[in-house]
RNA sequence: CGCGGAGUGGAGCAGUCCGGUAGCUCGUCGGGCUCAUAACCCGAAGGUCGUAGGUUCAAAUCCUGCCUCCGCAACCA
């Protein structure tokens, strides 16, 4: 019966902050593939988890006031964590990996020990010119007047020691297998990844850190951590029982069928991690599929612009199941997509409420109306059957060869063909007027059982998507669980003649869409700003002398001009009275040099000069953040050129 | 000349590789039906396929230039 393994996996993710619906995306989408193939009969090996060391997280901990161990637990394992969400989006992992798990740390200490004893990683040197005081190296094109561009400080020559990956000796072996065929998918990326990081040549990774210490150590060399690199994109081994006794299925499982991801990551999955299973002599994962992005209105979803959307809440809202077929059905898989609160209701409403909930309602309750709920077993077929029989028999090869290229949506469409095809149906046969001659009641069975095994054989295939509304549907249609596989879902049929249907609730209500959108706006719009999030947490306040610190002036723009090769960037010339100034500032997306010239504006006096662009930049104007755009702060043309700001 | 993606009826997209009547979903308008979650079914309107050239009997599709938008990368002091 088994068709043989399949391992398949999503990133881990890095758990700093909560999760938003890109990541539920992500997840979802492996979630519907793990099912699909398992439906199949493959031993299906599906695996997520978290990535929990670094810099970041380190910082993020102190912040917070704890240690980072507790840090990244409770945004894992905590109320509302990782886990919950996966919970809830209803994710049928397999296994979950934490890369600060025991057998995690201790396996990639082997496994960097076993590149390093071969020869693949070996001890350099990190060069570049140091600043002391700032512990940081910056090359020379950071260089600000040939200081440090954080302190301004001198800085001078130095190395510090560092590990690093010999990727370059792979990199003939990588290009050859990014133009294998069907290893990296969609087609796209394969050339972005050759043009961008292979052709320019491919340069050894730095795979330590000195910096900081949240990470696995370097066994024979303390001090040193090892870098996200190896410690994250390795877990696709260890999580299997790669140098490890916590589990024992590597060799059943490996190598990955696919590996989901991100399009962001895909140079890690596509060039350095096949790298470094050569470096290790194993064998390399057979595909990585490189996904879009959900957009907000065009733009990236990101925390600064507030456009992140919270899954929980429209899980909540919609039902699980509705946010999975959404994503799912909306989205082509390997392209970017516009997710929008209008795009998410008008979906819900046609597919789910109007097409497949209505089906299956008006297909119960004419049964019930007609039958009492049970066909009688007397059939009467008609010619109008046959277009309706064939597409169902129909979809299940067709919905394969779409699942089998990771073509969800595509996979959606056909089956919802079929949804139409048989509401279409019913219009076609009319049973309500069957219903009025005693006489048809063997065609009005007919047309009843031909709509409860379109209704079966659809839904049998949406089940990967929207596991728990499938089960509710087949209780309704009187299915039991031998009737909904894989194998019968290309026959008609299945169902007993004389199938016993119940009433259930409405499954996919409809939404009122005006309302809704009111409703979210009102949920989503007033997210707190950065300064009430800091006072809030008490941090960020400052006395009195420390802002005395920041020189604030009074200046009149008198010049202003784009700086060349820069898009956002103006530079300004600025009379503060007693001396000009020549200031660079990040606002030409929203002011033109006719708008500011003559106009007075609060100029931060002493602030240390840095270099923008190759253009020197002596103090900053004031602006208020309004989302992304920025409002420079002008003063009353009666203000005083130079008059001190407090 | 940094890398890549995209510009197709009101909205969102397919079609572009392998030129040949421009298609889907939603929305709008008209009609039908009453089993059903005011759902379903039928029909109609609406596009010089970003732009300018070129190749061709024929271009959304191939070639060249240009414009606009988006993402990545560099600079938002």
């Amino acid at each position: 019966m088994s068709k043989g393994t399949f391992y398949i996996t999503t990133p881990i993710y890095y758990p700093s902050d909560k999760l938003h619906i890109g990541h539920t995306y992500c997840t979802v989408a492996t979630d519907a593939i793990a099912r699909y193939r398992r439906m199949c009969g493959y031993d299906v090996m599906f695996l997520t988890g978290t990535d929990e060391h670094g810099q970041k997280i380190e910082e993020k901990a102190m912040a917070a006031g704890v240690d980072p161990q507790t840090f990244v637990d409770n945004i894992v394992e905590g109320p509302g964590g990782i886990r919950a969400l996966w919970k809830l989006m209803n994710i049928s992992n397999d296994r979950f990996i934490r890369t600060t798990d025991d057998y995690h740390v201790s396996a990639i200490q082997k496994i960097f020990k076993k590149m390093y004893d071969k020869g693949d990683i070996y001890k350099g040197a990190y060069k570049g010119l140091y600043c002391t005081p700032c512990e940081s190296f910056w090359t020379e094109s950071q260089l600000v007047g040939g200081k440090c561009p954080d302190c301004g400080r001198e800085v001078h020559y130095a190395e510090e020691e560092a590990y690093f990956f010999r990727l370059s000796a792979y990199a003939d072996r990588v290009q050859a297998l990014l133009e294998t065929p069907g290893f990296l998918e969609p087609a796209s990326r394969v050339n972005e990844m050759i043009n961008n990081f292979i052709k320019p040549g491919l340069e050894d990774l730095c795979v330590s850190r000195t910096t900081f210490t949240w990470g696995v150590p370097v066994e024979f060399d303390p001090g040193h951590v090892v870098y996200v690199w190896v410690d994250a994109l390795s877990n696709y081994i260890t999580a299997l029982g790669y140098c490890n006794d916590k589990y024992d299925d590597y060799d059943k499982y490996w190598p990955a069928d696919v590996h989901i991801v991100g399009k962001e990551i895909v140079r890690f999955h596509s060039i350095i991690w096949p790298a470094m299973l050569m470096s290790l002599e194993l064998p390399l994962p057979k595909k990585i599929f490189g996904h879009g992005w959900l957009l907000l209105e065009g733009g990236k979803m990101s925390k600064s612009k507030g456009n992140v959307v919270d899954p929980v809440l429209l899980a909540k809202r919609y039902g699980v199941d509705a946010l999975r077929f959404f994503l799912l059905r909306e989205f082509p898989f390997g392209s970017d997509g516009n997710f929008s609160n209008e795009a998410l209701i008008a979906r819900i409403n046609s597919d789910l409420a109007n097409d497949l909930g209505n089906l299956v309602s008006r297909t119960v309750a004419m049964v019930l109306k007609y039958f009492d709920g049970t066909l009688p077993e007397e059939r009467q077929e008609a010619p109008e059957d046959g277009e309706l029989k064939s597409m169902v028999l129909a979809l299940r090869d067709i919905y394969e060869a779409n699942m089998e290229t990771y073509a969800l949506q595509g996979a959606l469409m056909e089956v919802f063909k079929v949804v139409s095809r048989a509401n279409k149906y019913i219009d076609e046969t009319c049973p309500w007027i069957l219903a009025r001659d005693e006489a048809n009641r063997a065609r009005l069975a007919t047309v009843m059982y031909n709509l409860l095994e379109t209704i079966r054989v659809c839904v049998s295939l949406l089940t990967p998507f929207i596991p728990e509304s499938c089960g509710k549907i087949f209780e309704q249609i009187g299915a039991g669980p031998k009737d909904t596989t894989w194998d019968k879902a290309n026959v008609f049929g299945a169902l007993p003649a004389n199938v016993t249907v119940r009433r259930g609730e409405a499954l996919f209500p409809r939404i009122d869409m005006a309302k809704e959108l009111e409703e979210l706006e009102k949920l989503t719009a007033a997210p707190k700003s950065q300064v009430e999030e800091e006072l809030e947490k008490g941090a960020g306040l400052i006395d009195i002398n420390e802002f005395g610190k920041v020189e604030l002036r009074v200046g009149l723009i008198t010049q202003c001009e784009p700086v060349k090769k820069s898009d956002k960037l103006l530079k300004l010339q600025v009379d503060l009275g007693t001396e000009k100034r020549q200031i660079v500032s990040g606002i030409s997306q929203w002011y033109s040099p006719g708008n500011l010239i003559g106009k007075k504006v609060i100029v931060v006096a002493n602030l240390k000069p840095a270099k923008l662009r190759g253009v020197e930049s002596q103090g900053m104007i004031l602006a208020a953040d309004v989302g992304e755009a920025a409002k420079v702060i002008f003063c009353d043309d009666d203000t005083p050129v130079g008059a001190k700001v407090r």
